[in-house]
DNA sequence: AAACTAAGAAAGTCTTAGCGG
DNA sequence: CCGCTAAGACTTTCTTAGTTT
């Protein structure tokens, strides 16, 4: 991971934007994601500026902390985004009534 | 990553199902992903089998290469999987109208 | 307080070289 | 051909100890 130059990942931004959205430092999102409190800033600092990337039992907890799927973290579109974010606030039969009228679209 | 007993992780389990469902081989995908296809099957095998995980920018060759969105990969419920592709293989245009009909639901 | 960083310690993945179905 | 695995080489992340804004 983590060339100089590069673009920050998909990952690295969604994970800033979600943690502002919250309202949330970096440290207090570590944290709430169930860091050791005295490393939770370093480690949350390193995902958002793309240095390091967290494994997927650490993304995870991330997700749930700042109340997105995980799968958010990883949509690289705007729409999928958006999309992901409405659909996992919809109930189970909502969700169903949707995937039908999508699925034989 | 990787503990033996436990049970695989999401990506694992979605890659998986994804390359099975395109009628592929490990060392096919792999080499679809611009892996050396030296090392092409071994490494597909340790991320199925949750023994290692690849970096983003691996699994994004992956999804990729699948053709799947990389959400997809970290889709964690079959309802989110299933609206994933769904909405990914519709166009612009029809991904807007459903936006809009799901966020002011 | 909040965001950020370097560097050695620690933990991970990757390549090589295989086995068995 | 296909799926799978061990182990040393290699590469990454994590913790500690700070600086900067």
């Amino acid at each position: 991971m983590s060339r100089q130059s590069e673009p920050s990942s998909i990952f690295s931004k969604r994970l800033r934007q979600a943690r502002q959205d919250a309202g949330l430092s970096q440290k207090d999102l570590g944290i709430l994601a169930g860091l050791d409190p005295f490393v939770a800033s370093t480690r949350i600092n390193r995902y958002e500026q793309d240095v390091h990337a967290p494994d997927q039992a650490t993304a995870k907890r991330l997700a749930k902390a700042l109340g997105v799927p995980l799968a958010y973290l990883y949509a690289d579109n705007e729409r999928l985004a958006r999309m992901i974010r409405a659909f996992s606030a919809l109930d189970a039969t909502e969700q169903d009534r949707l995937l039908q009228a999508i699925e034989h679209a």
